[in-house]
DNA sequence: AATAGCCGCAACCGCAGAGTT
DNA sequence: CAACTCTGCGGTTGCGGCTAT
């Protein structure tokens, strides 16, 4: 009402012919070239003038707007007034439940990506969704209420999206916080053939909506807004996904969200049934790849020489198990290493983990790899410091983190790197692990994280030799040796793997790759390289509680 | 009834990409 | 090819209304 009446106060002194500089101390602001443009409120008469103005000269060349009718606003509080007010088939008012709901489902999926989202929802504007989302946000989060349902969750997660990033074509159809756009071109243009070509691959993830899962799994960092921000870009600001859900489990119904069972979407066996391969990890449990990376790694030795030994994680139950907050103030664990802990915490069933979530979290896999590359160069010591000390690693090992020190201090810099469900914190460490490995044979031993007991056992006889032949065709190495590693990078397919690898992920991985598979000429046996331990995937997490 | 705090919306700001010169 | 302009996007802020005390 108030509003109102300013309004009509303020439309009289525009048609009396009140010129904007009688104005300057409400609202009206210094502009170059001599002119005072009004900011503030629109008035209804600013908006007739705009009205018309777009009538007849339709939409764009905002900034023409103020010398052809005199109008004092800028280009681009026309523009915006227009897009969100006053353009026809708006829609006003609250959001309905439907509404709601596709708001939800579309955040889960493309993150916040207002005009994207708009785009899906006629006659709302993406300030509107923003707005709503940030109320959202703090309602939900004052009631300590998930953000999003458990449904669009599964739905999403299940490959039943809205479709927004699946519409979406060319640059953007990752989010782009999760890519440092300026070295990935390369990359990006490698899966977008990849994913033109499905058919003819054996496996080829869709390019997931990281961000979805980076959304998701901003719920598991123990902080309250903070989390695990994407701080790959010199604009912060960018990505500083203020709004992500971050769903702060102290908070958050824990019943209403399983992100890890979410991440283990099963792309990937949807990927390799359409070709008639199997998941490379279905025949064990091995819940989730990323899992048991992320306690293998911790063990500097966890490798074997048997291949394909396939993992089982058994999970302790740990409902009443806390995360300790206060873990994070004296000595920061590893991300993962705390996101993982927290989804042991939650109180999904075992047995529920394990059937569902048989697939691996192989969307991610080379993708991470990719993400992972996009991340600050420094981040891959980073890691390779901080796994050596995330855990009860030896004396001898924890010599080797000379860096350590450096990389705390970097790790509070970058706030973490973000993998969007630690998955380049798994492979980082991963890779550690490969560089390190000296005892191939030996079972791995067990070590504490956060207080749990985690054991890394080897299970044999789990790969069938068919298995194996189909785990090597999905090889990023052998994808790189194959047929279709010539056809779309126009490279004679005879070049060495490590050729390949460096088309791929360029300069310092490719060299690490090099180090490592160094003195082979079996890439098959490697592929540990980006902490792809294809060979030697660690089998067997026990976690026990230590109390 | 007064008022402090909260809430939601509208608008602004800064940045980046695309297009143009 | 660099500089400039336009446009769009996402984040933030300011203001007025609402509500609890």
């Amino acid at each position: 009402m108030m509003r109102r009446i300013k309004k009509e106060i303020e439309d009289e002194m525009f048609h009396d012919g009140e010129t904007g500089s009688q104005l300057d101390d409400e609202g009206y602001d210094g502009s170059a070239c001599g002119v005072v443009l009004k900011k503030g409120p629109w008035t209804s008469a600013e908006d007739d003038i705009l009205v018309n103005y777009v009538k007849k000269n339709g939409e764009g060349n905002w900034n023409a707007i103020h010398k052809h009718t005199g109008l004092l606003r800028c280009g681009k509080s026309c523009r915006l007034r227009w897009a969100n007010h006053l353009r026809p088939n708006l829609k006003k008012g609250t959001f309905t439940a439907e509404e709601e709901r596709l708001i939800c489902e579309l955040h889960a999926e493309m993150g916040n990506k207002w005009a994207r989202m708009a785009s899906f929802l006629p006659g709302r504007t993406d300030n509107e969704i923003k707005n709503y989302w940030n109320t959202r946000i703090k309602r939900h989060h004052r009631a300590g209420l998930a953000l999003y349902p458990p449904e669009v969750l599964q739905k999403i997660l299940n490959g039943q999206s809205t479709g927004g990033i699946n519409r979406i074509n060319g640059r953007n159809k990752v989010h782009p916080g999760f890519l440092q756009k300026k070295c990935f071109d390369k990359h990006d243009a490698i899966f977008d053939s990849l994913k033109d070509n499905q058919g003819i691959l054996p496996y080829v993830p869709e390019l997931p909506d990281i961000s979805a899962y980076g959304n998701m799994l901003n719920g598991f960092d123990s902080s309250q807004y903070c989390s695990f921000v994407p701080s790959t870009s010199s604009n912060h600001k960018r990505f500083r996904e203020s709004t992500m859900p971050f769903l702060d489990f102290s908070y958050t119904d824990r019943n209403a969200f399983y992100p890890f069972n979410h991440v283990q979407d099963d792309t990937f066996d949807k990927s390799t049934q359409s070709f008639g391969v199997q998941s490379p990890l279905d025949p064990g449990p091995s819940l989730h790849s990323s899992m048991c990376y992320s306690h293998s790694i911790m063990n500097d030795n966890s490798s074997t020489s048997k291949p394909f030994e396939a993992a089982k994680l058994e999970l302790p139950s740990l409902q009443n198990s806390e995360i300790d907050l206060g873990s994070w103030v004296t000595s920061p664990p590893p991300p993962l290493l705390e996101s993982i802990d927290d989804f042991i915490q939650s109180p999904a069933p075992v047995s529920t983990l394990e059937s569902d979530c048989s697939s691996p979290q192989n969307s991610g896999l080379l993708q991470s790899v990719l993400y992972q590359r996009k991340t600050p160069s420094s981040s891959v010591n980073q890691y390779y410091d901080k796994s050596s000390n995330s855990s009860t690693a030896t004396p001898g090992e924890r010599e080797d983190s000379s860096a350590l020190n450096m990389y705390e201090t970097e790790w509070e810099d970058y706030a973490d790197p973000v993998s969007p469900f630690g998955a380049s914190s798994i492979l980082n460490e991963c890779h550690a692990v490969s560089a390190n490995r000296n005892s191939l044979d030996e079972q791995p031993p067990g070590h504490t994280i956060n207080g749990n007991i985690v054991k890394l056992e080897y299970v044999d006889q789990v790969w069938t030799p068919d298995s194996e032949n189909q785990i090597t065709s999905l090889r990023p190495d052998f994808l790189l040796a194959s047929d279709w590693y010539e056809a779309y990078s126009g490279h004679d397919k005879n070049q060495s793997i490590t050729d390949a690898t460096s088309m791929f992920f360029e300069d310092q991985l490719a060299t690490d790759y090099k180090h490592m598979t160094a003195g082979t000429s079996n890439p098959s046996q490697v592929w540990e390289f980006g902490s792809l331990a294809w060979n030697n995937m660690p089998a067997v997490c026990h976690i026990s509680d230590l109390g």
